[in-house]
DNA sequence: TACTATTCGAGAATGATTATCAATTGCGGT
DNA sequence: ACCGCAATTGATAATCATTCTCGAATAGTA
């Protein structure tokens, strides 16, 4: 079975398992999500499921992740300055840092930040579902240009 | 002297601290960032602007704003699921908790999750110039409300 | 007070997101 | 395996937050 195949079939276990109704474009949205590291805009989304041969409108492709969201299976990213936002799988805990200058996001596997939710918890009396991390800054590429234009 | 003329001079001292040219607009918008803890959408800043006499237009309050994040004076929270950024001044670390399904938001005056910065660089090779930390969950009004209607 | 770069502001333009609703489809029950 | 129906899809229109434009007004400086 070739390595997309699985993938599909991973997302709709995944589907299953939160009981939400399983459809190709589910299916593909999340199987994408689930194994792209590359946090998708809407855009990049909407074209790897055209692209992958299945018929899809932007209308699903908003409300699909509105309902990963929902489900907490992936989280959304404000990182594009042009208002622009980005998703992430969000299975194993990791926070993001972005730079402030081309808006690449790296992930870092570390969920010691976690660690505040019990805090949080407490502290305001909330139920606490999820929590995001994300540190702003200039990736180390974006320093060497902007310190050899000055 | 009242009130409302220390926190415009305080605004004042700040813009001229960072270095940003002084106006009217820019004093205002400032003084309410720094004096009021509700994290107000870009709507509330444009009303207490022209609600306190000066004229003001949409486009500069946008602008004001995005000035005021590039100097990391205050930052942005998507916290309103319709869309609605809020904005909070940020000179004392904290972070905010926020209910998923009142929007409200809550600052929790602990600056711990700060200390992932430090990993942060050491991890990316990124120039870290701030981070920020949210967390999701029903407020105690919501859990009320959502438990007694089920 | 005069100069100049910067900022302001009203409205237009843009563009992302949401709403609409008829046609289609997944899926539990039989 | 088939039915029936609630849920989903998708093309398009509608909405609305944000950005752009550019002439007028203003802040800071000498």
């Amino acid at each position: 079975m070739v390595q997309e195949q699985k993938t599909l079939l991973a997302a709709a276990d995944k589907l299953k398992e939160y009981k939400i109704k399983n459809t190709p474009q589910r299916q593909v949205i999340l199987s994408y999500l689930m194994t792209s590291h590359d946090h998708p805009s809407i855009e990049m989304i909407f074209n790897y499921v055209r692209g992958n041969g299945f018929s899809v409108s932007l209308a699903t492709v908003y409300n699909t992740l509105q309902l990963l969201i929902d489900n907490n299976l992936i989280i959304e990213i404000a990182a594009d300055s042009g208002g622009h936002m980005r998703y992430d799988y969000f299975e194993v805990p990791h926070y993001h840092v972005i730079c402030v200058n081309c808006n690449k996001i790296v992930d870092v596997f570390d969920d010691k930040y976690k660690k505040n939710e019990e805090h949080a918890r407490l502290e305001t009396g909330f139920q606490v579902f999820n929590s995001q991390y994300e540190v702003y800054g200039l990736c180390p590429e974006c320093q060497k240009k902007l310190s050899e234009e000055a």
